[in-house]
DNA sequence: ATCGAATGTCATTCT
DNA sequence: GTAGAATGACATTCG
């Protein structure tokens, strides 16, 4: 995807950006300079001399690979071609080890004969259109088709194949540049657009059965590394050859080292596949095609897939298990898991118990052996690809489509696009499943955001075949809760499931009783703060009559004292002066004038009568 | 794009 | 000790 979006682009962002994968030690599968040459290049629009260059150098490979395939074989099990007397093998053609896996730019010496830029003319010439798309953040299908098509995984040999009646363009592809589409989706970002789109397809159920290049869109993605799985993913088959492919290609970036060698050895054979469909057709001659097919069920599935999925998808008896409604379910995370890098590089599906026995192994009771929330630990699959895609499968397909053929499996995975720390909330879950699945997983904020899912549990309920409604699990009495479950076997995940729905559904409920009690304290209180505040304002206004009529009092008491003191006359007939005298009233009632003076002395005789 | 309400879930404590 | 209730805190969704 770098490769074609830096030839697609023009703009300094994409030097930009080409930069800064750089810095970040990304392979791009050629040197800087080829950007900057390419973007001269098209800048300059030198398009006739490329394409007679093109041409020129097609033959060349096309020759040189044949030679080379004539010659060579690829040993699977370490991984290497060797020359092979007899040039029966069509497929094998590139002296170099797969080390191309490793996002080591290939080493095409030998088979490219197309240089890296004369590959990014191309591109640039064949989609013009698409790289104006491509400087959005998320890719257009069609850009990211193109690319996808190609794949890191293509041998050096894929060149070769016939490029006369080239469909689309991307058929010519040089590995280098597939590694730069490789590269370009596995960022996170560009995942999250493919996922996306994924997910649209399978929506809509339109498998792209056209070369158009919207149809070729959506299979871009997908690489070859499908074929990993082998026998056992031959499930995958039921799915649109897109999510295998998809898948495919984002392993090469993000599958462990270990796996990193399996995936080599099968290259070459892979090649094949990563034709998108319309692209296996036009490039792989049958007879190539057949030899993967045969050799490795995926793919074949992916080419056959790729061209005929809509017409007769090609269903292996795994296929057939996997229609059956639980079974299905069920064999898609065994795929899912089988695949994921982790558990066994993703390449060889024997070494995982589960993976490797297509049939319910796990399943056993027809539970997968994981909860809940194991259900969304395989969407969340740390570090593997597939995560994106098995949270697609488990998200559209695992609630309502048990009953559909699709087999999960497919979406063997894209790098995974951002790996978010888990909700702490999952802890309990993932403890739980952990026990269960053979691969670590990690869930993802985004993933559960982004799924819609209603009644998750009912899903997850649904997924494991629990003989159990929600309402029932959640509110039954204790008692009869364990009396149904006594009557029912459920295994370990399908019981962890139940205890984690009835759980929920209880603190849901209490949740909203909580809820629904909080609001009416506060209610209830503001009502006693208005019921209060009234009180206050009422006391308040009280209050103040009160000061108002003590006033009024005081005041009545000043005069009447006034008007008695003005009464007094002495022996002489004077009156007293109020400075001088005050009157005071004893305990018996009677009524003295007291000089100011002594004051002090009758204070404590009586407070009744007190000069103003 | 942002914000807040509603809701679900988890962790913890209480019953 | 277990199950459930209660509740705070956080996450997610939706308008």
């Amino acid at each position: 995807m770098m490769m074609d979006m830096e030839v697609l682009h023009s703009s300094q962002q994409d030097m930009d950006l080409i930069d800064i994968l750089w810095k970040q030690d990304i392979d791009l599968g050629a040197r800087r300079e080829v950007f900057d040459y390419n973007h001269r290049q098209k800048e300059h629009e030198l398009q006739r001399q490329r394409e007679l260059e093109e041409e020129k150098k097609l033959h060349l490979l096309r020759e040189q690979e044949k030679a080379l395939l004539a010659q060579l074989q690829l040993d699977e099990e370490t991984g290497e071609y060797i020359p092979r007397p007899p040039p029966s093998a069509p497929m094998q053609s590139a002296v170099t080890p797969l080390e191309v896996t490793q996002n080591v730019g290939f080493t095409q010496e030998d088979s490219d004969a197309m240089s890296f830029d004369e590959c990014l003319q191309l591109l640039a010439e064949t989609f013009p259109v698409e790289e104006t798309e491509n400087t959005s953040v998320c890719l257009d299908t069609t850009v990211v088709s193109a690319p996808s098509s190609s794949n890191i995984m293509m041998s050096p040999e894929q060149p070769a194949l016939s490029p006369g009646p080239l469909l689309s363009p991307p058929q010519r592809m040089s590995p280098d540049l597939e590694q730069a589409w490789m590269e370009l989706l596995s960022l996170p970002e560009l995942q999250q657009c493919l996922t996306m789109q994924m997910e649209d397809t399978l929506e809509t159920t339109t498998y792209p059965l056209s070369n158009s290049p919207e149809v070729q869109n959506p299979n871009f993605p997908f690489y070859p590394m499908t074929n990993l799985t082998d026998g056992e993913t031959n499930n995958l088959n039921v799915c649109p050859a897109e999510f295998i492919n998809t898948f495919d290609g984002s392993v090469p970036s993000m599958a462990p080292p270990d796996s990193v060698s399996q995936m080599e050895a099968k290259a070459p054979q892979l090649n094949t596949n990563f034709g998108t469909e319309s692209f296996g057709d036009i490039f792989y001659p049958s007879t190539i095609l057949e030899e993967s097919s045969s050799q490795h069920g995926l793919e074949g599935n992916e080419s056959t897939a790729i061209s005929d999925i809509p017409n007769k998808p090609p269903f292996t008896p795994m296929d057939l298990y996997s229609l059956s409604p639980g079974d299905a379910f069920d064999r898609g995370k065994h795929n899912l898991t089988a695949d994921m890098p982790d558990s066994d590089s993703g390449i060889s599906s024997n070494t995982s118990p589960n993976a490797s026995s297509p049939a319910k192994s796990a399943y056993g009771d027809g539970s997968f052996g994981y909860s809940d929330s194991d259900m969304e630990e395989m969407d969340h699959n740390p570090g593997s690809a597939e995560s994106d895609y098995s949270e697609m499968f488990s998200l559209n397909f695992q609630p309502d489509d048990l009953n559909t053929a699709i087999t999960v499996s497919a979406p063997i995975g894209q790098p995974q696009q951002q790996q978010e720390k888990k909700p702490k909330q999952y802890k309990t879950d993932q403890a739980e499943e952990s026990g269960h699945n053979n691969a670590p997983f990690t869930k993802d904020k985004q993933r559960r955001r982004s799924d819609v899912r209603l009644p998750r549990d009912e899903q997850r309920a649904k997924a494991l075949k629990i003989p159990f409604t929600i309402d029932m699990i959640i509110n039954l009495p204790v008692d009869d809760f364990n009396e149904m479950m006594s009557k029912h076997q459920l295994n370990e995940a399908q019981l962890a499931l139940v205890r984690d729905i009835r759980r929920r559904g209880k603190n849901k409920v209490a949740a909203q009783n909580c809820r629904k009690r909080k609001m009416e304290n506060i209610v209830g209180l503001e009502g006693e703060l208005d019921s209060l505040r009234e009180e206050k304002e009422r006391l308040l206004s009280e209050k103040s009559q009160n000061i108002t009529n003590l006033k009024e009092m005081k005041q009545q008491l000043n005069s009447l004292y006034l008007e008695v003191f003005s009464m007094l006359r002495d022996e002489k007939g004077n009156s007293y002066s109020p400075s001088n005298y005050s009157l005071q009233q004893s305990t018996d009632g009677s009524i003295f004038l007291v000089p100011r003076i002594k004051k002090t002395f009758t204070k404590s005789e009586d407070n009744h009568l007190s000069p103003l």
